[in-house]
DNA sequence: TATGAATGAGCGTTCATTCAT
DNA sequence: AATGAATGAACGCTCATTCAT
């Protein structure tokens, strides 16, 4: 209980504020113990952020993992399925915004932390590879691109999308905040497989 | 010249360790003058820190502001056009590695400084808001998708492509950061245009 | 039992490490108990400490006290009866190693504990006085010298053979340490008695 | 100068109170600066206490090494260059008692420093080792006794006898405190040749 | 007897900033 | 313009001790 408080708010505040504009005693007086009873859970600032890293990285390639879902191959599945793969990524990140704006906005904190959260991203981003990879392997994607690139541009939409919808920046007069996860998936899934020039 | 020697050298070290693990005291090191001598010079570490962001920012402004630089609206045009900005874009980047990497991956920092980062970006935002209108009222792009998404979607691709090709992470097997920025722009441009089902 | 497992466990570790050192967190971990449980046994980290060392003096008081045990008065048994008395030191610093590493090297710790320390080397001292009183009263020994600084003496020759015997620092080519008790008596008595010229 | 001011802080109080019982506070607060100027002048406090160990140490050896002094071989001769060589010694002890306070009751400190004063305890017995080795080339001493346990003897005397003359404990009723250096050599050298014996 | 979570004062250290020269 | 010694608030962390169970 009280180490997930801890946890908790540690994640809440390193998302919000930064790392090293996170005290220990913000934290311990947020969550009314003693500064002392932090050390007690947790043997560092640091271990605690790591552990937090480690945990969402965990449970967002889970969610990568389940894939397209799509048995046959028409592009109509696979537009189908990668929608429902980003609309439970988006979910996901609506459901754990502070960890999402740590991993996609977390940096300039000490090695190890930079490291886990470089390790992180790759992990995420070899995930999705394997998804495009056995997509192209069932025939529904053409072989005419680097598989690398088209992770990596996979990636940084969805990493994009993600940080403007749920923790801006966002230009003053876009709305994007205001979309469900659902309409989010259909627009980026359009993008991703027609592109700027749509249908 | 010494004023130029230091703000090179806090580029370069915030971009590498980041805002709060770079100290006064390493910059005045690295450029063989006393503590006191980075005072004459800048009010305080976030003043230099904000006087880098700005001055980078505007220099990049003035790369996107440029446009698509083309007449008439054929499609074979506006992707031309699009190829050349991209590419310009990132060779700026390229030439300017530093700051990028500060401006994509800097976070975390003090309230002062993510606000500056975040403007920078939404500055940058809207430059390409305005490209597409423009491509849009003359006939290049249509109209079927909204104009912030779009433009959301066209930065993070960006911002993604930059950063994994300047700066890591990449996934071990991945030789994106052998590219020539034609090279980048070329492939970017066509999933830009043609989304992942390709031509 | 507990009791005895808990003290026993502080006078290894205060020698081996130090009184300031040795956590109580330390002490219940290698007995396997928890943190709250020492605290029922002693009042607190200082009282152990005295408790150990008061213990350890009155143990090797007893020795000392035991004296020369010699009935007549001649140098031969002088020297035999000395000799015993140092096998009979040696012996219970080799049983109490810990102990006397303790009192001899343990400084820099709290005032009462140092004072506690102090008292103990002069109770010893004080012992060997009275030894020496009651020699010299036998007619074994000369008066030519004063009777302070010749237990000063004596007990700074057993203190420092003691110490480099048990505890080092030792010059590396010292083979002080496989000594037996019964030689290093043998040793130490020829030098208390006849000095650096031997016989 | 502040350096040496805080030096000689540090050496009184860590001889005074032990290592870990002076606080760097403790110590800027004696000399009148800030905790931030202790900083500038040492690396740490470990750094302070071994370099308050180091060079002590280096300053006695000097006074060791310049031997027995004596030319020819009398025992007589030999007797008083000891004498002479004691009486530096104790000189040194008396102008430098902090630091020999140090020496001779500091321990239970850090690792670091526990090493380094086993060294310099080590070292000052092989300077004397090779004083005597140096004495029974020249005849002066009889090959009798082991080397090693000689030099050992000799140094527990001197050990001794400075600690109780300089810091106690002593006895209530000994009068050592009130000796001069003088005399103090000429007692201790007495025993160091003839035993308790005396002449 | 025994537990172990909780406490909180206090420590060593860092570093942006100041200022007399 | 430049120095570099000095400042001091603030941080992460330690650990002897307490106390409800």
């Amino acid at each position: 209980m009280r180490r997930e408080q801890l946890l908790a708010i540690a994640v809440e505040r390193f998302a919000k504020f930064g790392y090293h504009n996170t005290k220990i005693s913000d934290i311990v007086a947020q969550a009314g113990v003693a500064q002392g009873t932090f050390y007690w859970y947790f043997k560092s600032k640091e271990s605690i952020a790591l552990e937090i890293i480690e945990s969402g990285k965990e449970r967002l390639l889970q969610v990568i993992r389940r894939g397209y879902r799509t048995g046959t191959g028409t592009v109509q599945e696979m537009v189908q399925g990668s929608q429902r793969l980003l609309c439970d990524i988006f979910q996901f990140a609506d459901e754990n915004r502070y960890f999402m704006e740590l991993l996609l906005t977390g940096r300039g904190e000490d090695e190890a932390i930079r490291q886990a959260f470089a390790n992180a991203r790759i992990e995420m981003e070899e995930a999705f590879k394997r998804n495009i990879e056995r997509a192209i392997e069932l025939g529904m994607l053409p072989e005419s691109m680097d598989l690398h690139l088209r992770a990596a541009l996979l990636m940084s939409l969805i990493e994009g999308v993600v940080a403007r919808w749920l923790f801006g920046p966002v230009p003053p007069s876009s709305d994007l905040a205001r979309r469900t996860p659902e309409q989010l998936a259909a627009e980026t899934v359009r993008f991703e497989f027609f592109g700027l020039l749509g249908i």
